[in-house]
DNA sequence: CCTGGGTGTTAAGGGCGCGTCAAGATCAGC
DNA sequence: GCTGATCTTGACGCGCCCTTAACACCCAGG
């Protein structure tokens, strides 16, 4: 089910927006504020957002670009007034879409179908699978030796963000701020703990990662094919 | 230079629509009709494509789905009316934005700005290969002889800007600044040790420079084809 | 021939990032 | 409220990377 957040400080507008998602099988939830949406964001990556530019604690293109730091989730604005210079502003800080009140709630459903059609590009290869395991990312099932590998929801994630990058280098903030959330950008602690988590459930020698490598003070790159030969010329010195 | 294609039948719409647009530098291309439309698309292939939905030999959704069938371009769709079953119409058809006349002119522009940034994910040209390695600036991996070369954060940061800029002259003040932080840009030995590493990680012959070459007292240059002959005749003054 | 500025090369030491472990805190299920 | 699983946090040692310095080299000009 998609998930939408709506930030919005309107009272009737939150409970006919609600109304109508809930009936059409979007899952909804709402906040307030600038700060508690942001929060709000971090905390349960809904799939789009719907945005209110009518803000009580910031401006909305704070919002939007806060979010774009991290992130490229759909963003649909909201707004009250017609002013042309703020659509502009809002659009190009990265929203996907502006919506002048008054809409008709049938165009604001087409426009959320547009957004999440256009963020679900991955009907492509959802399992990878290497010698020793298979990863299936729709399924969310791992396989080893003919037998599911029980993850625990924070090693799944951070497995997940590396798989679909796979065989590009991620770094270190780019997967704290899509498993841990924008704020931990910093706790580099926690990548080596859950690292060192998913290589030993995982690689068949876990102190010598053939899946799971690391790039040092860069980040971490998932490989399945294991094309790592050690150069001829060498780094002898 | 972004090619945008306008389908419309109405002269001093189109006429305003080709000024603004290049005046904005947009290369600008026109049809009067869906069919020719159509031919238009499949001949040229636009990067976005502007559609007026009255057009006077078929349907707009028509266009829309013919498009749609072998193509995910981008398609803002221009109304003159405010029916808004036909803005849902167009939008699940496949239209990815959909304007109402009359628009302002800077609006459109911020949503084109939209429309082609989301098309165009692949802003750099990720892959760059000399004769004797590859640099892939997407995957941050350097391959030679087919295995990887392990770089050093700083080394890959000094040979990602002189890839980005390959073919140009690079400053040592520059690279030291983009690398080390403008407060590094009298420490000239930084520079040399690294450059050192990177040639004997890449080059063929480190002591004779094919790729990183040095331009004596101003900076580096990172060249991939070796096209500087020198001049056969003895045309020398 | 000597001199000096800019460049290439190498080596050594200190600091920091990474992997690892374990104990406390937090949460979910019963 | 208890129990087990999961997440968070801190500490520690090792290896590697950055820094730094010293020296050889090339070329232009005196």
């Amino acid at each position: 089910m998609t998930r939408v957040l709506v930030i919005d400080d309107e009272e009737p507008i939150l409970r006919a927006l609600r109304i109508n998602l809930v009936a059409h099988k979007y899952e909804v939830s709402t906040a307030a504020d600038g700060a508690s949406g942001l929060a709000a964001i971090a905390r349960d990556r809904p799939d789009v957002v719907i945005l209110d530019l009518g803000l009580p604690d910031m401006d909305g293109t704070e919002v939007i670009s806060g979010v774009r730091g991290w992130s490229a989730l759909p963003i649909i604005v909201l707004s009250a007034w017609g002013q042309e210079s703020q659509k502009v502003a809002a659009l190009d800080a990265g929203a996907d879409d502006y919506v002048t009140k008054p809409f008709g709630m049938g165009e604001l459903l087409a426009r959320l179908r547009v957004a999440v059609r256009r963020a679900a590009p991955a009907p492509d290869e959802p399992v990878v699978t290497g010698k020793d395991f298979t990863v299936d990312l729709a399924a969310k099932r791992v396989i080893r030796d003919g037998a599911d590998v029980r993850l625990t929801p924070t090693e799944w994630q951070l497995l997940e963000v590396l798989v679909r990058h796979r065989e590009k280098l991620v770094t270190q903030r780019q997967l704290l701020a899509e498993v841990w959330g924008p704020e931990y950008q910093s706790e580099g602690n926690y990548l080596r703990v859950y690292m060192a988590h998913l290589r030993r459930k995982l690689e068949p020698d876990p102190s010598k990662p053939r899946y799971l490598l690391t790039e040092p003070g860069i980040g971490y790159r998932f490989t399945a094919n294991e094309s790592v030969a050690s150069p001829p010329g060498g780094l002898s010195s």
